[in-house]
DNA sequence: TTGTAGGCGTTATCAT
DNA sequence: ATGATAACGCCTACAA
């Protein structure tokens, strides 16, 4: 139950100052070797350890990094990792707060990490998120952010994310190469630009291919898997009913999955599926689900190192647009030639 | 880029002295309404914000929760999520640190954390640490340290858990009833209890039905995937191979799967697979897989709502072992009558 | 009702 | 080479 030892303290048994001991500890120039040996040895045996709150207060930094994520599933935590091992070396801490895609809980995290807590910010937003007044706070404070993954233009920051209209095309493109019509979509919340940005691949495929755009095929719902499955269960009740299915991500296609099988529709003779991120399972599941595959711990490494450029760059970074390329990973799910 | 307004620029401003500027903020009974209005339309004005180091530094409180998890995989996120709930309910914030099951990044993530910059743990430990001191540092400290999903005895602290035991023998006494003989068990790590809990649930079965035990089939291998897969490809190529495994994770039964499925035998026919977590994707699987599910949210919450009452608690409570209850869910994996 | 002064643990500046 | 002092932003006796 003993109190930390401070500096104080040894200055005391030692019968030195403060300012001495601190020195010691900081190995500064201007110091006798014994009496540094001796402060030493003394912070040793009081397990010294300096306190960092005190530091932070003089020195106006925290050392410790601020990500706002919107959740912790696959892709995030492997973000997050990334984010970390970066962080980690560069001397940093991460301080994780997931908004668990609420747009209240992500201003009531910024807000207290911004009391003084972190350096900065590496943020992605949750997909509620259509304001950003809180996150303009932290560049209003001058404190550095990057956004990462979920990009928006109505954040002027420094940014690390997927090609995701790319990923739109991939994805597309493959569909139309193995036959297939009537390629539905299951975007995401109509105002997460990351799910735009692939609607807009996957147009662009389309219209490159001289296919009609049905609007009708474009269904924005959550990301939750069972949206997704009351979704798909609407597309194949349609009366000219797609014959393949893209969605924005994994857990939207184990969702379309389950539709899919309970109508009695084989994959991926009846219709096809390709889903997003790659997730491990994907490979696992009858039929293997194709997936556009993004660099996730790449991603989260790169954000973390252009975080800390910004942090000791003091040039506007604003523009700085970091984009990764996706891959296609195909499976039995879409590939009938 | 302006610096955050203190309540010394605002008692500047109004002419006032700083501790009346506190009062007001804190809003202390002996103060004149009219000051305080003045006082609080500045600070309004100017976005004034405590700094929580500040005040960390004077009341030795963080009100932050550091929570220690060896991975962000399905099962601990979840927890999180729980923990996260309630912290945040209690006016708490949370700083989650993961380890990457590294017992090195444990060490470092604990020894940051522990520089005055959170007021009490929630741990669960790396698959590979095998030595506490550094966890035992923070009770040396007098700070407040809940355990939770990982437990193990050379921890004197309060905990959470799942009835670990209960578990093995759930799992196992399931497939003794479905008429396999020869059940294999895919364990963790040697060191970790959780491990060698539900290993013991397995005999525990085992030795009621009077079935032979065989150490031949309870292998110890990473929590990983691949060597689940690699296991299982041994445990399949014995004389006598088993007609049934266990595996104490769900990734571990993919792994499992893997290998089953690439030596061309059917589930649940030739062989029964029983995982552990329940993670959402194992009902989605073909064949679904049984898994023993654990409620990971209600965990969380439980090890947070314990955390706070250790640390308003005066007493003792090293004592206290919270332990919930499994289930079993069955499915095609392992059903056969 | 308001102000003064000291302190939380540290570093930086200026003396000595 | 060492010490005294002010400061970081806030709170809290105590004094006025």
């Amino acid at each position: 139950m003993q109190k930390p030892a401070t500096i104080k303290d040894i200055a005391l048994r030692l019968g030195l100052s403060i300012s001495t001991v601190s020195r010691a500890m900081r190995n500064a120039p201007d110091i006798s070797p014994e009496t540094k040996q001796a402060v030493l040895l003394l912070s040793e045996e009081l397990h010294y350890q300096p306190n960092r709150l005190a530091l932070s207060l003089r020195q106006k930094q925290t050392h410790t990094i601020g990500v706002i994520a919107p959740n912790l599933d696959y892709v995030l935590s492997t973000m997050i990792r990334g984010i970390d091992e970066v962080a980690l070396e560069a001397g940093y801490t991460v301080m994780v707060c997931q908004s668990n895609e609420s747009f209240g809980r992500e201003i009531l995290n910024t807000g207290r990490l911004l009391d003084s807590l972190v350096d900065g910010f590496i943020v992605s937003v949750s997909s509620e998120t259509k304001i950003f007044d809180h996150l303009k706070k932290i560049q209003a404070r001058g404190l550095p952010m990057v956004v990462f993954d979920r990009v928006t233009p109505q954040l002027s920051a420094p940014s690390v994310r997927l090609d995701n209209e790319e990923g739109g095309y991939l994805a597309t493109e493959h569909l139309l190469d193995q036959g297939y019509k009537r390629i539905a979509m299951l975007a995401g919340p109509a105002n997460l630009g990351v799910s735009n940005t692939r609607v807009e691949g996957y147009l662009r495929s389309l219209k490159r291919r001289g296919v009609a755009i049905d609007k009708k095929l474009v269904i924005h719902c959550d990301f939750n898997q069972d949206y997704a499955y009351y979704a798909t269960q609407e597309l194949l009740a349609q009366r000219r009913r797609p014959d393949a299915i893209f969605t924005i991500s994994d857990r939207m296609a184990l969702g379309a999955m389950l539709a899919i099988k309970e109508k009695g529709l084989s994959m991926p003779q009846d219709i096809g599926l390709v889903g997003f991120n790659n997730e491990p399972v994907m490979r696992l599941l009858t039929p293997a689900i194709s997936s556009v595959d993004m660099p996730s711990f790449e991603l989260g490494k790169a954000a973390a190192k252009l975080f800390i450029e910004v942090m000791h760059n003091n040039e506007d970074m604003r523009m700085v647009e970091e984009v990764l390329k996706p891959r296609l990973i195909v499976r039995e799910s879409s590939k009938r030639l």
